[in-house]
DNA sequence: CCTTCGTATCGACGCGCGTCAATGTATTAG
DNA sequence: CTAATACATTGACGCGCGTCGATACGAAGG
């Protein structure tokens, strides 16, 4: 099952490269707290994420496009508001990160 | 067990930071191959890391101090050569974590 | 002592990221 | 149509990070 001690292969390239893509929208702490916020509730309203980071309108709304597209938050738009939650499938991989002892998900 | 739908308060901004520190030292994909390595093998060599990750000594051993600094690995000198090793009681840690499922830690 | 070898540190460079004011784009209200 | 609201996008700024060549440091050998 595995290989020679001292010629061990190391993460493949492509795959590093993945997995430091998932980490790197992790490692912004507005954004784990955004996610916490999102987290929290089933669906929560951009209007309402605005405040309790302490940030302009424009970084939120960039970091939530940040969320969405590492695929941790899904977006619907309703009328004029956009709603926010966590995607379908990822919720526990989120729920262990925000604690601190994620079980991440197998992509 | 859990507070009111809409009043739920953000992860503090200080454990945010702690996430973000710990999740910034995984978002670099040579620091995961580097890493990766290390967790093949009981023990490795400095000089055994350079060539695989195509990078600089200079630059590997930046990358392997930002890893003992986060506490994922221990570094042992001997003689003139240093040797590396997954931190004690970080192995689930580090495992889950190359496995793209992980299962951090608490802390 | 001097030399060689394995690593760490320094200094500099370029690039990417977090941030915001300003502007653009829909959607709703009047 | 006009105005106001909710949000996204743009452009610019500063700072931090990954990288490397050069240098410094310590251990072993002659």
């Amino acid at each position: 099952m595995e290989s020679g001690c001292c010629t061990a292969e190391a993460l493949p390239q492509d795959r590093a490269e993945e997995l430091a893509d998932t980490f790197k929208v992790l490692s912004d702490p507005v954004r784990l707290r955004l996610l916490s916020l999102i987290a929290a509730s089933p669906e929560v309203c951009a209007c309402d994420l605005t405040d309790p980071v302490e940030r302009s309108q424009a970084t939120v709304s960039h970091h939530l496009s940040l969320l969405v597209r590492a695929g941790l938050v899904v977006r619907e738009q309703r009328g004029k508001w956009a709603w926010f939650s966590v995607a379908p499938g990822r919720e526990d991989f989120v729920r262990s990160v925000l604690a601190g002892q994620p079980a991440l998900s197998g992509r």
